[in-house]
DNA sequence: GATGAATGAGTCTTCATTCAT
DNA sequence: TATGAATGAAGACTCATTCAT
């Protein structure tokens, strides 16, 4: 009697309809004013679709979100620092780039990893992430930096790669509110002034 | 276990009594997972004198931490920027290391800050509280930076000054969870990678 | 005990079963000595459902419990009255019963009528529904009595309807204590008070 | 140091200076929207001198409020009645004119007796409230009445007396609101609609 | 597989009432 | 005596989660 009104879809497909969903209601509302049934609203499905297909809770759903949108974001900077072989310069340029273009485009995927509350279940989750990502900056920083003999190089990377990437966060969550979307500017600003104490501490 | 279960405070200490509590807790768990009542018993008192010295609601309350906080940070930072004359390089020096001492001395306050969810009603307080810090460096940036005639000064040090602020959060941020509370160090390790650039910028 | 913990039911018969437990308890206790856990236990329901089916707050259920009740006598009395074609007197007296024979029968219907407090947000509603009964038994005044013209029949009309009308509460009130719950000796005691009065303003 | 501000009241003048305050307030907002604080500073009083005052509770305080406007109704409307001799027509006349002055010049008075919620706690303390007073009118048409011997005179006059004083109530509701505060037209109104019938009744 | 309907558990907030001064 | 300050207790309302269809 039902005309069939929704086809069946295949899993994967659900999974991306609700965590994009997800996504877009978390970054507008923030994980605690976020209602299970504003996500089931927004992805255009019932509440129990939104169980099955978004990990069970609405704490995993959220870390599903979280993963995925730091799974995107550090690939592209990945990618695009790993591109093509060029100098330690371009490679961070290229680098900083692909993160901004990354977070302008995808601004709801930025605002879930970098504006939840860093406090209580799900800090964990989104310190990984923000880990993640800044561990990928200490890597290619150490690749350049001169480190001394017998000296681990994380102990010198890993608070510059923290500063970098609170840099990098800052000047997006700047352009976010401000309207400077031009990856290239912002990467050129990051670049003026990071790159020369950079360029010093390579010896 | 307390001798004097009711003991008549002048309003001023028991503010002061709330207020000290409810930071400890909301930095712990977080807005939406703190409740009232966890925030009297870490005061050792009763939920409605947490309304009444509290400003009356759960909102009005962490408005309040967030406020007192952030001029504690502010007043720490401006306090030690504009101490004894110096030049540009002694200033920010000494700026960074107040606000890396104000943070690391209290912890709990700069999770109030600065790991809060920035969504929701309380988002404009969040990002108003962290503002008036960015602004502030930015004002300390314009009196250091060339800037062409013509130009408004802001232009040129809005960005610079969220990147700068976003660096040192990511500083501290890490210094959190390491185990690097020397100010001294952080301000240094800050200073070798950001005053390269900015003299570069000075012209 | 009860076999079926969880029915679904048609909405209607939900909130059929709401509404008649909320006039059970509010006639009992009153607005404000009802909780809605009582209204839910009296239910039979969970307090969700009650809040669903009941308008969303307490406030509104109490109002959807007055309106019914007074849909109820009105048109209970307004179909007496308005039966076969009579003379004033039956007509008058074919109300009256009416009106004994509904407040004899719906004890509960008429306590939150005319128990209720009328002060405070709701003391419209109630006024409100005492006021369409009042007004109604004008209404059939106004036919019979004979108004000089040029006069508005309501200056005449109200006062002795709401005259009528609270003689007619005033003995329910006193018939619910004592124990004559017949309408036809109501009825006939209220016709032998006030019919000679009127049957002399006619003219 | 402090000049004494208010001086001791002897505790009859305080009691009177509580009273009056509830009873404007109850009769503003009714029981339950009424706090003890609203009560105080009507009073212009502390919260404990309300409590040492007024009963020492809140329900204690409303039911002396109570008693006192009943008694005060009740003592103008049998003085009144029990004036100089006269006829029936004539007493029962007075009588309603001095309810109608009462209930006019006392609206708080009225309001805390005859809006209140005849439900809960205090519905008995209201309803002997009320009783006494039908009670007094039943005393007094038991004068005139004829009534067979061996005939319980109550039988036959409590239900015209609530009749009869709810008429007077409902009246009153419109006077209140309607703008008709002359007791004599009221009293007039009255005793048209009820006199034809109780002199019949007579015999 | 998909959903409308139902609920258990938990939180904010208010007030009548009473000490300690 | 008179009071500012403090509290215990209670109630409205919401929402993540899960059956029964």
């Amino acid at each position: 009697m039902a005309p069939e009104p929704r086809r069946r879809l295949p899993p994967e497909q659900r999974e991306k309809q609700v965590l994009d969903a997800a996504v877009r209601v978390f970054s507008r509302s923030g994980f605690h004013d976020t209602s299970m049934d504003a996500v089931a609203e927004e992805a255009g499905l019932s509440k129990p679709m939104v169980y099955t297909h978004g990990g069970g809770s609405k704490e995993e759903l959220l870390r599903r979100c979280i993963r995925r949108e730091a799974d995107r974001l550090l690939s592209s900077v990945s990618g695009a620092a790993a591109g093509a072989p060029a100098d330690a310069e371009v490679r961070l340029r290229r680098g900083l780039h692909a993160f901004f273009t990354s977070v302008t485009t995808h601004r709801d995927g930025w605002s879930v990893l970098y504006r939840q509350a860093r406090t209580g279940a799900l800090a964990d989750e989104v310190q990984a992430a923000r880990t993640r990502i800044v561990d990928r900056v200490a890597q290619l920083l150490a690749a350049e930096l001169a480190v001394p003999d017998g000296v681990d190089p994380t102990t010198v990377t890993a608070p510059l790669a923290a500063a970098l990437a609170g840099a990098a966060e800052g000047l997006a969550d700047w352009a976010r509110d401000a309207d400077e979307p031009d990856p290239d500017v912002l990467a050129g600003t990051l670049m003026a002034l990071l790159w020369p104490g950079l360029a010093l501490l390579r010896g």
